[in-house]
DNA sequence: CGGTGGAAAGCTAACTTTCCACCGGTGCCTTAGT
């Protein structure tokens, strides 16, 4: 049967689009594929399609539980009843059940945190696995080394699965980033199907601004300007939380704020309800993207730039999906990199913390010695995300102090790479905020393609954007009172005269 | 870097002004023993 057919037999489509077909192929004919696809293409089609000519298991490694509750429920709609999310949102028992009847299923969806565990893996071990998929492959490199270090072992947890046909799949990452996405898999003879990263149908604009509060009235004109509905990003959760306040008495809109600080009940209503087209536009950190299932998002806006073009380019492709024109505007005001370069200081545990902490150990003939009496010393030296990056890095347990030392010689050796490496990407960013050609150009460079451009009027800035396409014709509708708004916002931005 | 909250200062009793230290994102997983 052609693969067509099957499509429509199985899925009820007529076509493929850019790049399933070629990744599903490659699959079939047993290669370890790696497909960079853009956002909205339907990368789960091509597992699950695969899955079903291929005879054994598909595991599906994901970032997030939600985003693995999602994608079970739909599997399920669509009448797929093998489909199974191993996670912590399942009691003990349950999973203890799941576990045991684990060959019953043929997709199972699972974080690196929870096959990292051996009593886990060692169901994995004992069944026959036809695709080994990792989702959001990027995750890899972008989350591995500094904050969910379990996306470092995947590699190993390949291994004792008996190296099963991989399938990495993303939407954005550098040739750089490919390669260590392979090598940290530990692949051999990678098909690699790679589309561009561009997206034609979203304009660009990078605006700088002289003070913050000059960003805050642009951002207020443009939340009310702006036709449909949007994101707006920012680098601190308090700014999030009082920009939506403040944006939700001035502009005659539904805003909510969305980051990682809230509940999970009030994290899935915000989404679900942006989902629905209940919410017009959500005032969020870096929390709010990976998982949002919405076509017509027709803006994001940056009110910090975000800390690399990588992540810029997942954010903005949250828009426009539906293939419609969207528009991306980054406002910018000298200094905000320091946020950044802040982030980027304070992520690992510094020179400062660790030297701090060899004075403690010197005590002690051994790691375990340390912490059977300075247990306590663990939450006053590191932040948690800290220690266990740091614990996965030096592996202390059964260590003599001497060992231990060594072990964390490397360490400062690693964090001053990353450091420089994650501060010229910031570097990179603001290279590109300050440059003086085609944003478009510019971004797809760095992401090695070439680029012509081909409709200069919807481009980007550099090429003659005109935003006001993106208004609203009913901008001229205020019915309400036209206090003046500049001085409401200097009092609430505690701004003296 | 810029914003902020709490403390100290100011030179008059109850509040404002000034100073200073501090902070800023992303998410998995918690399975013991009575």
């Amino acid at each position: 049967m052609r693969l067509e057919e099957k499509l429509k037999k199985d899925f009820q489509l007529t076509q493929f689009r850019g790049g399933q077909k070629e990744t599903i192929v490659s699959i079939l004919n047993h290669k370890h594929t790696l497909a960079m696809l853009p956002t909205g293409t339907g990368k789960s089609l091509c597992y699950q399609f695969a899955g079903r000519l291929l005879e054994g298991a598909v595991i599906i490694v994901s970032p997030l539980l939600s985003l693995m509750q999602d994608q079970v429920e739909q599997m399920k709609m669509k009448g797929e009843k093998r489909v199974v999310a191993l996670n912590s949102f399942l009691t003990p028992a349950e999973k203890n059940r799941v576990l045991k009847q684990i060959k019953h299923y043929k997709y199972i969806f699972i974080s690196p945190e929870m096959i990292s565990l051996p009593h886990v893996l060692a169901f994995f071990q004992k069944m026959k696995i036809c695709l080994f998929v990792i989702d959001e492959a990027h995750c890899i490199s972008q989350w591995g080394y500094d904050f969910r270090p379990d996306y470092q072992n995947l590699g190993m947890v390949r291994q004792k699965l008996n190296n099963p046909l991989t399938l990495a799949l993303t939407a954005t990452a550098t040739e750089e980033i490919r390669k260590d996405i392979i090598r940290s898999l530990n692949l051999k003879e990678v098909e690699e199907i790679i589309y561009s990263v561009d997206r034609p149908n979203i304009a660009i604009k990078i605006e700088e601004l002289a003070y913050t509060q000059e960003k805050m009235e642009k951002l207020l004109t443009y939340i009310q300007a702006l036709d449909g509905q949007g994101i707006v990003y920012f680098s601190s959760k308090k700014l999030a939380e009082q920009t939506a306040a403040f944006l939700k008495e001035r502009a005659s809109k539904r805003i909510m704020a969305y980051h990682g600080g809230m509940s999970q009940e009030d994290r899935i209503l915000v989404q679900q309800q942006f989902q629905a087209g209940q919410l017009d536009v959500i005032c969020a950190t870096s929390a709010f993207g990976m998982g949002i299932n919405k076509e017509d998002i027709r803006f994001i806006i940056h009110f910090h730039m975000p800390t690399q073009l990588e992540s810029y380019l997942q954010e903005i492709g949250r828009a426009g999906r539906d293939g419609q024109q969207s528009v991306s505007i980054v406002l910018y005001t000298p200094g905000d990199e320091w946020i950044a370069y802040q982030l980027i200081e304070t992520e690992l545990p510094d020179e400062l913390q660790i030297n701090k902490w060899k004075g403690l150990l010197r005590k002690y003939p051994t790691f375990d010695d340390w912490l059977k009496n300075e247990s306590y010393q663990l939450e006053l030296l590191f932040t948690e995300t800290q220690w266990r990056v740091l614990e996965s890095y030096i592996e202390p347990q059964n260590k003599s102090i001497v060992e231990l030392m060594d072990s964390l010689e490397l360490y400062s050796k690693f964090r001053q790479e990353r450091v420089t490496i994650k501060k010229q990407k910031v570097q990179e960013l603001i290279s590109w905020l300050h440059s003086e050609t085609c944003r478009r150009k510019y971004i797809l460079e760095y992401f090695g393609e070439k680029y012509e451009s081909k409709r200069r009027e919807a481009c980007c800035d550099r090429c003659g954007l005109d935003l006001s396409v993106f208004f609203q014709n009913r901008f001229a509708r205020h019915d309400k009172e036209p206090v003046d708004w500049k001085e409401q916002l200097a009092v609430i931005l505690n701004i003296k005269k």
